[in-house]
DNA sequence: ATGCCTAATGCAATTAGA
């Protein structure tokens, strides 16, 4: 089963290149991110058209994440975080599809730091942790797949010390992500790739892409029975060079279930 | 230190992204 998470920055906008890379790439699951689109503006007909089942949590303007399942239609088992009733971003989904437990993900961006957003970040992380302990003591196997908004250490970013004071690099959310890590979550595109400088995101500033100039921070967490199965972990970096593409790559598993 | 670029909203310029 290949598992994906995408975040592609506006499904609507995007749709071209997402329907493109669906075809080509055929993944089996998606876990798409920034739908920037209310629930009645999904495009649920083009993606069916493709073979695709899904389930999606929209909002307008910001946010907005969904689950895409080829062949069959993945069974919602929760929307949203629980610990804060009056959170109203769409940031968080989740499905059982084929035996395997699947939570969406589009963690806060944080900036300005110090300051409110900041703060929501690091809220939004202990709530991800917090359910994040339930669900790695699952028998069958999890993956939380999305955009962490979180580069974990210096080799996942191509200049360290110019974002040491930036939301997506301060020490306080790579320590979340390591508290996360402890409760026995394998990130699959580094444990497939220990020594490689490999980036899931390039700006659209200064030609990042040509320069890879790039952030890894889009990230598949695996409890020990997926890790177990985990065969192949890669982005599909030639996607973000295409025309009104996303500032995001694909990046996905292959688990041998 | 800021803008660079891009999307959404809504029709100009602002908000947000990372």
């Amino acid at each position: 089963m290949r598992i994906a998470t995408y975040n592609v920055n506006g499904v609507n906008g995007r749709l071209p290149v997402l329907l493109r890379w669906l075809a080509e790439s055929a993944p089996d699951v998606v876990c798409l991110q920034e739908l920037k689109a209310p629930d009645e503006k999904f495009p649920e007909a083009a993606i069916r058209d493709l073979g695709y089942g899904a389930i999606w949590h929209g909002q307008k303007s910001w946010n907005g994440v969904a689950i895409l399942a080829r062949g069959c239609d993945p069974v919602e088992t929760r929307r949203g975080l629980p610990g804060d009733p009056d959170d109203s971003h769409s940031r968080y989904i989740e499905a059982a599809i084929g035996g395997v437990l699947v939570g969406g993900l589009y963690l806060p961006n944080g900036n300005p730091r110090p300051g409110p957003k900041f703060d929501y970040k690091l809220r939004w992380f202990d709530r991800l942790i917090e359910h994040a302990a339930i669900l790695i003591r699952m028998d069958a196997p999890v993956v939380i797949a999305g955009d962490y908004n979180v580069m974990p250490t210096d080799r996942d970013v191509y200049k360290p010390e110019r974002w040491l004071d930036d939301a997506l690099f301060a020490p306080e959310v790579r320590a979340a992500f390591f508290r996360m890590l402890d409760q026995g979550w394998t990130d699959a595109l580094r444990t497939m790739h220990p020594d490689e400088t490999i980036y899931t995101f390039w700006d659209y500033f200064r030609n990042a892409y040509s320069r890879n100039a790039g952030l890894r921070i889009d990230h598949l967490l695996l409890n020990a029975p997926a890790a177990k199965k985990l065969r192949a972990a890669e982005v599909d970096a030639h996607v973000r060079g295409w025309e009104k593409t996303s500032d995001h790559a694909p990046v996905w598993i292959e688990l041998d279930l």
